[in-house]
DNA sequence: TGTCGCATTTGACAAAAGTCATTCGCTATT
DNA sequence: AATAGCGAATGACTTTTGTCAAATGCGACA
C-alpha cells in the first residue's frame, strides 16, 4: 500500500472522471491494476471497482472478429435451434456453388475422422456428396472400424455407385467393409422380397440395421433431383412422392416435412436399409450442399436422422428461417 | 487431470478450429478457463495458450467506447462552453509531451470512425499530427466515402506529404481519395494563379470545396511552429501574419484570435482550400496537441471551423482559461 | 456539536490467469 | 525398429484479478 498520509484528497484533485482514467490505463496501455493503484494513488481494490464501474457504463466494447466467428456463432446457433450434437459451417467464400460444394465437403472430410472412434459400425449412404466426402478423406486409421453400405448399388452417370462410396470410406479408415451387393431398385416388388430372403443378403442387411453412426446426404424432390435424374425414380413415381408430402430423399427412400416416411410405389422395390431403422442412431451425419436441398435437410434432422450437420453458411441461415 | 486414456481429439463442439471455440467460450460465453479446459478436455495451461493464439491473430479487439471520452465532465464543459457538437477529452497520464500526443492520437483514431456515415466526403488537412491519426486508424470500411486532399502536398522533414495522409486515411476506410496533385506553396502568385486556372486543379478544388466534414488540425504561430520549420514560410513571413493578429494556422491559412483569416504575402501563393470554405461545414473535426497550440484551437472553434474536438485534459483546462 | 446513515474505500483473502521448465506425441531419418 | 528433433500440451508455481466484510469520510439532521 502506498504512503497514507494523505490519500483522501487525490482523488478530488484529478477531479475528472477517474473511472475514465482508469480504464484507459487498464485496457489501452496495458497496466496492470498494481501500477494504476500505484499511479493513482489509491488502493487496488479500489480500481477494481472503478474498472467494474467502466465495465457496467459500457464503455469497455470488447469484439470478436467476425470472419473468425461468424461461422462458429451459426453452428452454435444451429445445433441449439434443432437440438444437433455438433453442426459444423463453412463460410461461404467467394465463389458459385461448386466452390460452396467443396467446401462443405472438404470440411465433412476434415471433420469425420474425429467423430468416430475405434469399435464404431458406420453406416454409409449413397451420393456425389458422400463419394467427394470420401475422396476428400485422409488416409487415418481407426481401430476396429466397420464401415456398411446403407443402399444398393446402382450405376450412375457420376461413375461410381454406393458400393464405391462405402469402399472409398472404409480403405481411407483402414476399415473393415460390408457391402451390399444387390441393385438398389429392382423391377418388382417380388424380385426384391426374394433376394431379401437370400441367406447372404439377409445378413448384409441385418448387419447395416445395427450401425451405430451414419454418414449421407439428402435430396431433393425437384423434378431435377438426383433420384430422378440417376433412374431410380421415374417423373411420374416422383411427383406420387411430392403428392403425398415427400420434401427429400434419403438413403433413397422419401420423408416428408416432419421427416417421417412417406410411402409410395419404390418403397418395397427398393434394397437398402429403412427409415424406421436409420433414425435415432449414436450419430447421424447429414452433409448438406446446396439450398436447394434446406427444406429436405431440416426434414432430415427434423426426423431423428442426423445428429451432426456440415453445410455452409448461407444454408445454415436458410435453415434457421425454416426452424 | 482428467481421465486421460483418450483425451485426444474429442471436438463435441464443431469440427472448427479450437482456437476460436476456445475464444468463444471464453469472450462470449463467460466461461473461466478452468471450465473451458474442462469442456474441451485439455489442461488450463493450453486454454491460456489457445487464448493468446487468438489475440495474436486478431480475432479479439477491446476498444473503450467513445461514450466514456465524451461524456465526462471536462468534455461536456467544454463542448458547452464553445457551442461544440461533442469534444473527446484524453486522461493526461504521467508520461511527457509525447505520451499526451500519443495518447490524444490514438483517441482520435478510435473515434473518427464512429463520426463518419455512408455518403460522406471528408477533407483531410495535412501535418504530423493527422498523419500520426491515419497510421493508427483501423481498417473499417464505411460505404460510399470519399476523401478529400485539403491541401497541396509538400515534402517535409518528416518523410510524409499532404497526400499521404489523405491517402492513408481512404485506405483505412476503404474510400475513394481525391488528391490535390500540386505543391503546397508556390514561388509566385502567378503561377498559382495559372495552376488553379488549370482545368484538371480547377477541378480538384471545386471538389474540395464541398467536402461536408473535415479533419484537421492546428499550428502555433510561434518561430518555432511547424510552418516556419517545414519551409511553408519563412520568418519574416510568419513576423508578418502574427504582426497582423495571427495566432494559428489551420490548412496553412492563418487565423486571428476570434477565427477570422489573417491576409498576408502567402495567400495568393497558397493551393489549397480557402478558409471561408471550410468554415460551418456539418463536421469539423480538430485534433488538437499540445499546450501551445492552446490558443490556435481556441481560435479555429472561435472561427466556426471545428464542431468536434479531440484533445486531453490539461489542454482542454486551458482552452477553458481561454473561452 | 454529536452521531446517524450512506456511499466509497480498503485490506485480507480467494479465485483466476499467466509463466515456464518439463513431458508428450508425432514425424522424419537413420 | 530405434531415435533425434520439434512443436504442442502439461502441471507446478507466480502473478494478477476479484470478493467481501470492515473501516473510513462526509454530509444531514437532531
Amino acid at each position: 500500500m502506498p504512503q497514507n498520509s494523505t490519500r483522501r484528497s487525490t482523488k478530488q484533485i484529478s477531479g475528472e472522471d477517474i473511472v475514465v482514467e482508469t480504464a484507459w490505463l487498464y485496457y489501452h496501455d496495458g497496466l496492470n491494476q498494481s501500477e494504476i493503484a500505484n499511479r493513482l494513488l489509491v488502493s487496488r481494490a479500489t480500481v477494481v471497482n472503478y474498472l467494474q464501474e467502466a465495465r457496467e457504463r459500457g464503455y469497455i466494447h470488447t469484439k470478436l472478429s467476425p470472419e473468425a466467428f461468424n461461422t462458429h456463432r451459426a453452428a452454435l446457433e444451429l445445433r441449439d435451434r434443432f437440438g444437433l450434437k455438433a453442426a459444423y459451417i463453412l463460410p461461404d467464400g467467394t465463389g458459385g456453388a461448386d466452390d460452396h460444394a467443396s467446401r462443405i465437403i472438404r470440411g465433412a472430410a476434415d471433420w469425420l475422422p474425429s467423430l468416430l472412434e475405434p469399435g464404431d459400425r458406420l453406416g454409409v449412404a449413397w451420393g456425389k456428396t458422400i463419394y467427394d466426402v470420401a475422396e476428400r478423406l485422409e488416409q487415418t486409421t481407426i481401430a476396429d472400424l466397420t464401415v456398411l453400405q446403407l443402399v444398393g448399388s446402382m450405376a450412375t452417370p457420376y461413375g461410381f455407385s454406393a458400393d464405391v462410396c462405402s469402399s472409398n470410406v472404409a480403405r481411407k479408415f483402414s476399415a473393415k467393409c460390408i457391402n451390399l451387393h444387390v441393385p438398389a431398385i429392382l423391377s418388382t416388388a417380388e424380385i426384391a422380397a426374394t433376394l431379401r430372403a437370400e441367406s447372404l443378403i439377409a445378413k448384409q442387411l441385418d448387419a447395416i440395421s445395427d450401425c451405430n453412426k451414419t454418414l449421407f446426404a439428402v435430396g431433393s424432390c425437384k423434378p431435377d433431383s438426383h433420384v430422378a435424374s440417376s433412374g431410380v425414380a421415374t417423373q411420374k413415381e416422383l411427383e406420387d412422392y411430392i403428392a403425398n408430402g415427400a420434401v427429400g430423399v434419403l438413403c433413397g427412400r422419401f420423408i416428408d416435412a416432419k421427416g417421417d416416411p412417406v410411402s409410395g410405389p419404390l418403397d418395397d422395390r427398393m434394397m437398402g436399409i429403412e427409415l424406421e431403422e436409420l433414425r435415432h442412431r449414436d450419430m447421424g451425419i447429414l452433409v448438406s450442399v446446396g439450398e436447394e436441398r434446406v427444406p429436405a435437410a431440416v426434414a432430415a434432422i427434423r426426423g431423428g436422422y442426423a445428429t451432426h450437420v456440415v453445410t455452409n453458411q448461407s444454408c445454415a441461415a436458410a435453415m434457421m428461417e425454416l426452424a
